[in-house]
RNA sequence: GGCCCGUUGGUCAAUCGGUUAAGACGCCUCCCUUUCACGGAGGAAUGAGGGGUUCGAUUCCCCUACGGGCUACCA
């Protein structure tokens, strides 16, 4: 295979907000395209128009862009395969669907949605559960292989509504080759004539992903493993169509799993277990519901998409941080899991944590200010830059920061009285009184003078300096938390140490 | 019910017939630190069950169990 004309594409359906299993696939397509130098495709399937969300669409380019992962192709910077929306191809289905019935590989079906329920209902039975539409059932519809000709023309004539089904094989196996499954085959008598072009006109996924992966020739076909059953069918209207000598490679990918219990990890459980599952806020339009992103929730796209492609991937050596431009020259399709992955929050925030930790203060800052901003804090760059390399350790979501710096701004507004109250006493406040007189005797208002000061005080008034650390801390900061104390009291100033001290020793006092 | 896919510690997972069965998250203990974290040193914890194949199976095959997906004019 010539590594120059790959060419993959993600094709979601704009039907709300981008889940952590959508991101991870349009992940893996990406890392494939670009590792083989070939073209990532964002192709929109929106051939379900009662599903249709407004705004769908823009919010997964918008989300594919946050995670650096953006298409090199797509409706907006189409290339020369377009039109990317399925929605806007919708002619050309139609012919093809035709010239498989005219092939005899599918067929006109009149069935009424009151029709196909009633045969459901019918031939519904403990043995089988849920009748197909299949080469057992087909000749009692109503449809271009039950029907005279002379019928079928007089159905057609008069613009009654039909759909087009593929007629599978009574016979013979199916056989697929799967990247990371290897074979898989199927009896063709038990996959169901699946319907290929609906009433409207409109082509169901399986008639459009082949129409589609071969027109925009698609070398490489990605998707979720909840698609291998209907495989078949796709892999036998390639055949159906001549084209399977470029039928793409096929690779379908483990499902992410609910943490608890067991099932497809959903939106309702992240609500549930309180993370997030899609990768940006996504406000939905017709419930005005908001639900929560990564992005929102503090998440750094680099993490964010490494802690994705590790769920399901590793490169077989144990490292776990990856840049982006690592896990494109270490990416295989086939060091891909066959198992399913059960999602996990908590490792989820240690790779933002490393992230965090590693990450330079130019990147860190404007996104730092921002959320500080959101809080009510306006913070001097100045200050965040001595500050945020001695908090980011601290720190798993790019929220924690706002606890981790408030107190470098503003006053603590809630403090840990019974950390100190308990061993608070007359002599105490008096130390910090004294304290208070010495520290304005400070010329130079550095770290290490403020630490001079503070012990030789302790001393002086025969304190050891650690009793009367924690107290100090918790004047300053508020909690048991934060760099190391004369640090924090050299950054806030002289003026702003006193005042939380005399602060600190009316409030423990009382 | 049928079909398909899967199954190594609580979770993510390495191993491509021979290992004391890695590593990471989380948890616990200790060290560093008179805060919290970071860092460091330890610890508990794993091959679903049963048959084969083989000198030897976590690894290959079969069966069972369990889990998941699909079974729409949704993707």
């Amino acid at each position: 295979m010539s590594s120059q004309n790959v060419r993959v594409r993600f094709a979601p359906s704009p039907t709300g907000g981008l889940h952590l299993g959508g991101v991870r696939t349009a992940l893996f397509n990406y890392l494939f395209a670009k590792k083989h130098h070939g073209s990532f495709v964002l192709r929109i399937e929106d051939t379900d128009q009662t599903r249709f969300v407004p705004g769908a669409e823009q919010y997964i380019i918008d989300c594919l862009n946050w995670c650096g992962i953006a298409p090199d192709e797509d409706p907006h910077r189409p290339g020369n395969y377009g039109p990317y929306r399925q929605s806007e191809r919708k002619e050309m289905y139609r012919a093809y669907a035709e010239q498989l019935v005219e092939k005899g590989y599918a067929y006109y079906a009149f069935d009424t949605p009151e029709e196909l329920e009633k045969m459901r209902e019918q031939f519904k039975s403990e043995k089988n559960p849920s009748p197909q539409y299949n080469h057992e059932t087909r000749l009692k519809m109503s449809n271009s292989l039950s029907l005279s000709k002379e019928e079928v023309e007089k159905k057609l004539s008069t613009n009654q509504a039909f759909v087009i089904r593929i007629k599978m094989p009574e016979h013979g196996e199916i056989h697929l080759h799967d990247m990371i499954r290897g074979d898989v085959s199927f009896q063709a008598n038990l996959v169901d004539d699946k319907v290929l072009l609906k009433a409207d006109g409109m082509p169901t996924y399986h008639l459009a992903v082949v129409v589609d992966d071969h027109s925009m020739e698609i070398t490489h076909a990605f998707r979720g493993e909840e698609w291998l059953p209907s495989a078949p069918v796709h892999v036998l209207l390639w055949e159906y169509f001549g084209w399977k000598e470029k039928m793409p490679k096929w690779a379908h990918f483990p499902l992410i799993l609910k943490p608890d219990g067991q099932g497809k990890l959903s939106k309702r459980d992240g609500d549930r277990l309180g993370f997030p599952v899609f990768a940006m806020d996504w406000l939905d339009p017709k419930s005005g519901e908001m639900t929560k992103g990564f992005k929102e929730m503090g998440f750094l796209p680099n993490a964010f998409i490494n802690m994705l492609a590790l769920l399901g991937w590793n490169d077989g050596t144990g490292k776990e941080i990856f840049t982006k431009e690592e896990l494109i020259q270490q990416f295989t399709i086939e060091r891909i899991h066959k198992g399913g992955a059960k999602f996990d929050f908590e490792k989820a925030k240690w790779y933002n944590q490393e992230w965090i930790k590693s990450s330079d203060n130019e990147l860190l800052l404007p996104l730092i200010k921002n959320i500080l901003h959101n809080n009510g804090i306006d913070a001097d760059s100045k200050i965040l830059n001595k500050v945020i390399p001695i908090t980011k350790e601290r720190c798993h979501l790019l929220n924690d920061f706002v606890a981790q710096l408030k107190y470098f701004f503003i006053d603590p507004t809630e403090i840990d009285v019974d950390a100190v109250k308990p061993k608070w006493d007359e002599n105490k406040s008096s130390f910090f009184h004294t304290l208070i007189q010495e520290m304005n005797n400070i010329p130079n208002w550095t770290a290490e003078e403020v630490e001079k000061c503070f012990k030789e005080t302790a001393t002086k008034l025969q304190f050891k300096p650690g009793d009367v650390q924690l107290p100090f801390r918790i004047m300053l900061v508020g909690g048991k938390f934060g760099p190391a104390v004369f640090e924090i009291s050299s950054i806030i100033g002289k003026n702003s140490t006193i005042r939380r001290i005399q602060q600190g020793i009316d409030l423990f006092n009382k």
